[in-house]
Parts: structure tokens; C-alpha cells; sequence
DNA sequence: CGTCAATATTGACATCCGTCGAGGCAGGCG
DNA sequence: CGCCTGCCTCGACGGATGTCAATATTGACG
């Protein structure tokens, strides 16, 4: 944990956690293997603060923006650095750093997963 | 709140709350006010015992169980009472007691305002 | 090398939240 | 009426979580 260059931050490959997770809530229930894994996610969403965080990055140009863009969200600085960190935990955003900044982007694949988990058309 | 009887449930009115909420993620970002009602939602999936009686619900037949139906999930019974609870104020759910049993349901709109906010394509 | 700016980590604290047992209420049935 | 079944509410407890100040780390620039 100690000997990872910050310029690949450590995040579990999302294809094999969240990505292709699970079929449409209407079409089965979900195991408790596949709840835990999958709750993970929407918590991440689950915070105000984190929450616009996202939108930030997702609304801003190129679907990805740094740090000092989006810190004015009413939160110390560690705590923006926390919440950015538990949303890249979930697999929805990942992190690159350039120069002094770091920048953050959506992961399009694992949010499009959690859209269609909600898909209710039968 | 002691003067309801149970064979109306007292929810917010899901139209006033949640249901039209917010445009996609990536159209802009969420005020304060905005992100707060929405993290309510995906705070309440952002439970595993929740998102399994969810996903129960959602697959059952008619896209609605009995709390009898779906009350396997591994913890007590005032538990799962309390998550649907949850689930139900969030706008998720709504309810209704037919004779001894209390039918829970999903409700289709406040689901799909969830799926677009995360629609990606801009 | 020293300093500065941007971000992350640590540690402490208060609050929130999931859980349970005990008990309450409502409706069906004898 | 009295009992049983299904579900909800209450109160308590322990662990998770959001927050901050202090500090560390990383990289750019003299």
C-alpha cells in the first residue's frame, strides 16, 4: 500500500467488481453477495456532499475535472478529499494525477451499470 | 400521528418530493438543496438488507410482495420493518394493508427519475 | 536545496444508523 | 370476548460515518 505511485491511484479493476454487477432489479432479487457488492455504489451516492461532487465532475468539460474546480461544495478541503476518495472506492470515478493537480472522471461503464440495475421495464 | 390509521400509509407525496427531481447528472450540477433530496433516494439503496427487499418487491409477481414474502433476508422482523420504512419514505415504496397482510410496491416514476439522473449520454 | 501550492492522510470527535428484544395494535376467527 | 397472526413502534446499544485541524506528501519553481 505503501510503494504505489500516486500517479496510478489503487482502485480495483472495475470491470471485475461493479461493471457488469447484476441484471435489472425487476428480473431477480439479488443475493446478499450481490446486494453487498452493489450497495456500495449507490451509497457512495448517498451523501449530499458527494453527490454534488459528481455532478460537478459529470457536468464539467470532458466529463472530468480537478480538485481546486469543484471544492467549493461548503466542506473542508480533507473532507472534499475524503468524499472523492470513498466515490472512487465505489468504482464511479477515477483519478489521474497531472503536474500539481489531480484530476477526477466519471467511469461511465459502472454508472451506466447502476442506471440499468433501475431499468423497470419487465 | 397517532390519529392515521395504517390502511394509509403517510408518505410525502412522491410528485413534490423526488419523482421529477433533476435533469441527468451531466447536465448540470446539483444545487445543495437539490443534492440533498437526491442522496435521500440513493441513500436508501445504499443498504444490502434494502436493496435485496427492493429488488424482492421489484422481480415479484405484479411488482408487489407482502412483507411475509420477502422477510428471508437474514435479520429480525422489526428490522425489516424498519428498512421498508426506509425504503418508503425515500418514495421507493409505497404501501397499503390488505386484511392482516401490508402489501409493499415500487413505484415505477421515482425509480426511472433515479435511472435518468444517470444517464450519461449528454 | 528551500519554499510554496495542491492534495492526501491521520486522529479525534460527535452524530447517525443498523440491529435487536420487548411490547403494541389491528384484523380474522373461534 | 379472547386468542392468534402479521406487522409496526419503542428504546437501547455498538459500530459506522461525516467533519475538522494538524500534518504529510507530491511536484513545480527559484
Amino acid at each position: 500500500m505503501s510503494n504505489l505511485s500516486v500517479r496510478e491511484l489503487p482502485v480495483l479493476q472495475p470491470e471485475e467488481t461493479v461493471a457488469p454487477c447484476c441484471p435489472p432489479l425487476t428480473e431477480r432479487p439479488l443475493s446478499a453477495e450481490e446486494a453487498e457488492r452493489t450497495a456500495v455504489m449507490f451509497k457512495a451516492l448517498g451523501d449530499p456532499v458527494r453527490l454534488r461532487l459528481f455532478s460537478l465532475i459529470a457536468s464539467h468539460e470532458g466529463g472530468e475535472a480537478c480538485v481546486c474546480d469543484i471544492s467549493d461544495v461548503g466542506v473542508s478541503q480533507p473532507t472534499v478529499s475524503h468524499h472523492l476518495k470513498k466515490l472512487r472506492e465505489a468504482g464511479l470515478l477515477t483519478s489521474e494525477r497531472r503536474a500539481t493537480w489531480v484530476y477526477y472522471k466519471v467511469a461511465p461503464e459502472v454508472v451506466a451499470a447502476m442506471s440499468a440495475l433501475l431499468d423497470l421495464r419487465h
